[in-house]
RNA sequence: UGGGAUAUCGCCAAGCGGUAAGGCACCGGGUUUUGAUCUCGGCAUUCAGAGGUUCAAAUCCUCUUAUCCCAACCA
């Protein structure tokens, strides 16, 4: 499958196209309402393009983009702003002003008086273990609230009184009246605001009461005339309560809930608390490492946003639980940039070849192109001295047929140069090689030698006099076992070389790399330089994936 | 007898009563100045299991089994 195309079909989709054809609906209106407590990681990208992926495909859809900031205790405007970015990067629009639900706290606030009014809310003022007690279990009803019978004078004055600051954190609640023997505990007249003396990132000190989810998620999509609001599979219990909340207040739009299973991928983890525990425990340096799964983390590593929504493509959209191979988000990587990033050369382990017959004075400039099969990247100079660099295991005394690189009395192809043959080496004290001495063909540039001998292999190389230097990190995986979040502790499963630093070469047209731009440094995989840590003084590369590897 | 959901190839996933799409992975052949790419070929007589309805069932019915979610004043 090539990348692009159009989207393949789904559940939800088939949804949708039964609204449109009995006229329930005209056009769709999505919304992706992320909650300003941490980054977006991959399975946030999955619910990005799907909400903000199927306002493009329907004519006339729109998707809002809407922070669900009810809970002033656990968010920050800072996430805000890095969530903006990571949409945006990803290549979505957000349908007019960005939205909170913080926007929403007259309206529901009023709403809430409405149910009170109603004789459908009430006051408690059980704590939180008499609350959790009352509740019941999964199997056991729970028993109703003493306070379920306050008057409704009462109640409306006492939630006045929360209003205006009256009681403490957590003295009283105001809770939804429907059923507390209902068999879904998600009904048994489950907390709709709750006292909370916290400044709010976007309201200030305006309120000392906050709207629990289920009250105002639904409201929220409401009044945004959502007409279909997905989210995922453990929202599955609160859908009645969605319905019973829109259903009791004076509030026309009846958006559909549709729940939809979560991503869950190999080796990495999608919770935010687990992600933000492995930044205070510094496993990784922030939300941006490139070893986190998150969107900035992917982004710096070099992924690029053509790659994430054609992943969310080509994994679909159902409601079974599923754990999508690693090797899969990877292959849209590879594929997009095996077309798009030009290809250069650098050598992460460095030893160095000496060539003998290269007159010294002989300094060439051989050009090379930029991508083997589109020529309209171009080309760009590789400078040729008699000393170059190669890498470490490049090089072997001895080897069977099977290694197609440089051995002691052999010949190998210089990738976009010559032909060499190795004449002799030099090892330090512990047999660590030093300097490779050859002669080269002067007549195997661009062509193969005349008398036609056959040279098996070919390898990189960096000039030796003309370069820059760099750093390489080198990532793999983060953690050792495909399902990280089964592991008792997850110190136990980080992989200790989740991140190894190299120091080597790129050649000269590297040397004012741009951030996140990916290359494909030939027969070593992809890299970009760091976003935050590379300058053209000291330049730093992130690999972003390997290269294939089969032998 | 708490409630809610899900079961199609190793991993995703189409299929919606007419006789098992596709992608990833894997296994072979070819091309190649990247052990990359590209390319050609292979890869579910079977749809969690057992019954039943039907000319015909992955698709309908019944029962069984397995797995996931729910008892925050989180979202």
């Amino acid at each position: 499958m090539t990348q692009g195309g159009t989207t393949p079909t789904n559940f939800i989709r088939n949804i949708i196209d039964q609204d449109l054809k009995s006229g329930k609906h005209q056009s769709i209106h999505t919304r992706f309402p992320p909650e300003p407590n941490g980054y977006l990681h991959i399975g946030h990208a999955k619910a990005i393009c799907l909400n903000f992926g199927l306002a493009n495909d329907y004519p006339n859809g729109h998707c809002n983009l809407r922070f669900d900031d009810t809970n002033p205790l656990k968010e920050d405007a800072d996430y805000v702003v890095a969530i903006k970015e990571d949409i945006s990067w990803l290549g979505f629009k957000w349908h007019g002003n960005i939205h909170y639900s913080s926007d929403y706290f007259d309206k529901l606030y009023n709403y809430a008086v409405e149910l009170i009014k109603n004789n459908k809310a009430y006051i408690c003022e059980l704590n939180t273990q008499q609350t959790r007690e009352y509740r019941g279990t999964l199997t056991q009803a729970g028993k109703d609230s003493p306070f379920r019978n306050r008057p409704i004078s009462e109640n409306l004055a006492l939630f006045a009184k929360m209003r205006a600051g009256e009681f403490e954190d957590g003295a009283m609640m105001l809770r939804a009246k429907i059923d507390m023997a209902s068999p879904n505990i998600k009904m048994r007249d489950p907390v709709i605001y709750r006292i909370r003396f916290a400044h709010h990132h976007q309201t200030g000190d305006k309120w000392c009461i906050y709207p629990m989810y289920d009250f105002t998620h639904c409201i929220s999509d409401a009044i945004e005339e959502i007409t279909h609001s997905l989210c995922t599979l453990e929202f599955e219990d609160h859908r009645p309560l969605y319905d019973w909340v829109l259903a009791n207040i004076s509030i026309n739009a009846k958006p559909r809930q549709i729940e939809y299973s979560r991503l869950n991928l190999q080796y990495t983890i999608t919770s935010k608390r687990k992600l933000s525990a492995l930044i205070d425990e510094g496993i990784v340096t922030a939300w941006d490492d490139p070893r986190m799964p998150t969107i900035s983390g992917m982004r710096r590593r070099g992924y690029p946003a053509a790659s994430l929504r054609e992943f969310s493509k080509r994994i679909g959209v159902t409601k079974q639980e599923n754990t999508v191979e690693l090797a899969s988000l990877e292959a849209c990587v590879r594929e997009n940039l095996e077309e798009n990033s030009p290809r250069a050369m650098a050598v992460l382990d460095p030893i160095k070849v000496i060539i003998s017959n290269y007159n010294e004075n002989k300094n060439e400039q051989l050009t090379a192109p930029c991508h083997p099969k589109d020529e309209h990247m171009g080309t760009r100079i590789l400078p040729f001295s008699g000393e170059i660099y190669i890498d470490r295991a490049d090089f072997r005394e001895t080897a069977n047929k099977k290694y197609k690189r440089l051995v002691l009395n052999k010949e190998v192809r210089l990738r976009n140069a010559y032909v060499i043959k190795a004449n002799e080496f030099k090892a330090d004290e512990n047999g660590n090689i030093t300097e490779v001495y050859c002669t080269y063909d002067d007549q195997t540039l661009g062509k193969n030698p005349s008398d036609g001998r056959k040279v098996k292999g070919v390898i990189h190389w960096v000039d030796a006099t003309k370069n820059s230097a760099a750093e390489f990190r080198v990532y793999n995986h983060l953690f050792l076992l495909d399902n990280p979040a089964a592991a008792n502790d997850i110190q136990d499963v980080i992989n200790p070389d989740s991140q190894v630093i190299k120091h080597g070469f790129v050649e000269m047209s590297l040397g004012d790399a741009l951030p996140e731009k990916v290359y494909q440094f030939e027969r070593e995989g992809y890299f970009c330089a760091d976003n935050k840590d590379s300058s053209s003084d000291s330049l730093v590369f992130n690999r972003t994936i390997a290269l294939r590897a089969s032998m």
